[in-house]
DNA sequence: ACAACTTAGTTGTAGATACAACTATTCCGG
DNA sequence: CCGGAATAGTTGTATCTACAACTAAGTTGT
């Protein structure tokens, strides 16, 4: 609780008055999106999407967390839901009776198959598409920077890696 | 609905991946400092600080909505909340008569002001100071090429310029 | 001058998330 | 090998947001 605040500067404001807008917005785009065109919110497809990609397209719950940036207590109830609708299923894995296993159903599956272009349209036509090259390449290294910030346990750098430019 | 999708190539999806991580974890973090320093999410003090840069400490529901880019009825709910709490007071318009005028209450003034500081540092913790000078130029370059998709109306896009980096 | 339309805002409700409290295992030091 | 701590997950509740329906006031064309 410092008496002599450094405020933001006039490029600093701008660029994070921008940041700012784009966390308010994009969310809304993405969702109304997959909602209209899948019945599902982003962070559900994301879910079944990382389990998609996931050996035996199974997860621990733990393990679905870290990689979709969610607390455990959010991940229960939008699974719940997901195992409800048939496109998820639950079972005690056996190597640890305290741990649950998330695996996609082949309904689930189909449903991200489905869904993923339509998805991937979004994403270019409001992201990807609207940046130069260069400027996708500058993004990738200010969210490692900012990432490395927020995510300071590390936890999801697996997956920053994963998905590294080279 | 075209057949052949245009996938993301391996940049692209690295600064995907980035930005959708941050979507998903600084909203969290913002909330969570100014709800355990100041009581308030971070919605609420943006539309504090909003009303305490305008004209007159006041401003029109819609326009109070373009510049925080919220629907009337979210923000309807959130000035209600904030005018029960004796941050803000609501008056009509003598004007236009279907308006109301949204007013920043001398208590809300003070609480904007006592705030301000903490959001400033997390801003600054987390965003700013992560990133280089260079960067943060980019960083604005970028946010005004994906608003300029998201914002198509242009409604907010007063607000950029008022904050422009020159 | 009046019917149709648009604009401004509120309210009710359902769905989603955060937070805290809780149960059930597993791990670990002495 | 046992008691305390840590880990894994679930569930209840309060809060917040989105969506749709609604009221009230202004605008426009004829």
């Amino acid at each position: 609780m410092s008496v002599d605040t450094r405020w933001l500067d006039r490029e600093e404001l701008a660029a994070w008055v921008r940041l700012m807008a784009i966390l308010e917005l994009l969310p809304g785009v993405l969702d109304a999106q997959l909602r209209r065109d899948a019945q599902l919110t982003h962070f559900d497809y994301y879910v079944l999407a990382t389990l998609s990609e996931a050996q035996e397209r199974t997860l621990r719950m733990t393990a679905l967390g870290h990689q979709t940036g969610a607390t455990l207590a959010r991940l229960s109830h939008v699974v719940q839901r997901l195992e409800t609708r048939g496109l998820v299923e639950r079972f005690p894995c056996p190597a640890d009776k305290r741990a649950t296993n998330a695996r996609l159903t082949d309904v689930g599956w189909e449903k991200v198959r489905a869904s993923a272009p339509g998805h991937a349209a979004t994403v270019r036509e409001y992201v990807i598409d609207a940046l130069t090259q260069e400027q996708v390449t500058q993004l990738s290294a200010i969210g490692d920077a900012i990432l490395r910030r927020l995510d300071s346990e590390g936890t999801r750098a697996a997956l920053y890696q994963r998905y590294d430019a080279r």
